[in-house]
RNA sequence: GGGUGGAUACCCGAGUGGCCAAAGGGGACAGACUGUAAAUCUGUUGGCAUAGCCUUCGGAGGUUCGAAUCCUCCUCCACCCA
């Protein structure tokens, strides 16, 4: 059943950044192949939006190798935390949201962490189950643990705090939180991004207190954005999200820009670091290899046959400017036709290429607009809707317009 | 409780009576180029069928021929002292 110590810790610290400790972390597994007994391994997801992208997806599949090597996976999801609103490496306070729309987004992230883990053999538990029923002075007991001087060591606290922005005290509790889930679901392995550390230190302090082993805390790398700066969030739109189509996770990851390539490679797909090296090095066409990643990732959470075919209408539609597969119809009442002719802007507008007739007569001044091939340059133009009609704007934003 | 500074477009931020639909940067979008939704360069970025008009600088009033800018009140925020 469980494979020996140097077999474990190898797939365990591919993409791994800090271990606290390494040595701990032997003296566990040894422990557990010793007894039969896994490791309870924990990973805290706060449901604070309704998709998984492949930057937190990448925790997740530490996780599940942890479950492929016998361990126990725990999925904590912090439909309590989330309400709260984790602050590590935001630089403003997060707005609280609310219980129900944290419900909504945890019966998604399920789902999704179910392309990535066996949910047979996770253990999924709720942290509200515990929160709920504290008393003010549990709360008052489990906040007189940590000091403000602790609070003011982590970078974005005092970054803020210099800065003159605000925090919130319930910022300050959110490590708190995260820390006394590890104590309640006893883990002895903690997962989390490397924004994390804190919090997941926490969870040692905790569990010291309570007079258990301390867990081990393994943190993996963040992902930046597909515009290369940032780290990767829906809020800043610069995400590829695990259950986007085969086409659009092509796309944006062929848009990510080629210096990234490496760190993508390693983190979001499962390709042998030999392999990577080779598909790095000077004799392979950056292209190429781009291709390779984006391919990749395309079929890890789709498969390899979508992946080829996401590949194929890729290159017809920016190498060969040619239209893509399905282009989806949009349909136009009569009502907005004068004469069966319709204004070009506001055809735009109908389409959702554009919010506003200034913004798509700015598109078609700028040349970024076509109808069935042919540039329009007028932004004035009246134009009649004949069957079949294909609307372009941009290199890749389509529409097949029909009248109804 | 006392004091100080602040709120400007998607974000950051300049502007302290007219030359302001408001500098600069970021982001976003478009075009050129090509290796691609990389990189680089150029352009656009309040609304309106657009040489013109309309609405915006936290909110409500006021002064003025004219207010992002001056006055009054209000709301919110940060910092300092206690």
């Amino acid at each position: 059943m469980l494979k020996d110590v140097n077999e474990q810790m190898e797939t365990l610290l591919r993409g791994a950044v800090d271990i606290v400790s390494k040595g701990e972390l032997i003296k566990k597994i040894e422990r557990s192949i010793e007894e039969k007994k896994p490791l309870r391994v924990k990973l805290g997801l706060d449901p604070t939006a309704p998709d998984i992208h492949i930057g937190n997806a990448i925790p997740i599949h530490k996780l599940r190798a942890f479950q492929s090597l016998g361990h126990i996976a725990i999925l904590i999801i912090g439909d309590y935390t989330a309400v709260v609103g984790d602050p590590s490496g935001v630089n403003k306070t997060r707005p609280m949201i609310t219980h129900e729309k944290v419900m909504e987004n945890a019966k998604t992230y399920l789902t999704q962490a179910g392309k990535i883990l066996d949910m047979d053999k996770t253990e999924v538990v709720y942290n509200s189950k515990w929160f709920k029923t504290m008393t003010f002075n549990d709360v008052i007991r489990l906040v007189s643990k940590m000091t403000v001087a602790r609070m003011m060591e982590r970078d974005d606290f005092s970054k803020r705090y210099n800065a003159g922005s605000p925090i919130s005290l319930h910022e300050f509790i959110y490590p708190l939180m995260q820390g006394y889930d590890s104590v309640v679901v006893k883990s002895d392995v903690e997962l989390g991004g490397t924004d994390q550390l804190f919090s997941l230190l926490v969870g040692r302090d905790l569990q010291k207190d309570a007079g258990m082993e301390p867990q081990v805390v393994l943190t993996t790398s963040l992902l930046e954005g597909i515009d290369g700066n940032k780290k990767m969030s829906k809020s800043l739109n610069n995400y590829i999200g695990i259950t986007e189509s085969p086409r659009e996770m092509f796309g944006k990851a062929m848009s990510i820009p080629d210096n990234l390539m490496r760190k993508y490679f390693e983190l979001a797909t499962d390709i042998s670091i030999e392999e990577i090296n080779q598909l790095l090095d000077e004799k392979t066409h950056p292209r190429t290899a781009k291709v390779v990643l984006a391919k990749a990732i395309v079929r890890r959470y789709h498969n390899l046959q979508e992946a080829e075919t996401a590949a194929e209408e890729f290159d017809r539609i920016f190498k060969e400017k040619a239209l893509p597969d399905e282009i989806p119809t949009i349909p136009i009442s009569t009502e907005e036709l004068e004469n069966g002719k319709i204004w070009i802007a506001k055809l735009i507008v109908l389409c959702n290429f554009a919010s506003t007739n200034g913004e798509a007569r700015r598109l078609i001044q700028q040349g970024g607009v076509s109808i069935n091939n042919e540039t329009i340059n007028d932004p004035t133009l009246n134009i009649e809707i004949k069957p079949d009609m294909i609307l372009k704007v941009g290199k890749r934003r389509f529409a097949k317009i029909s009248v109804q």
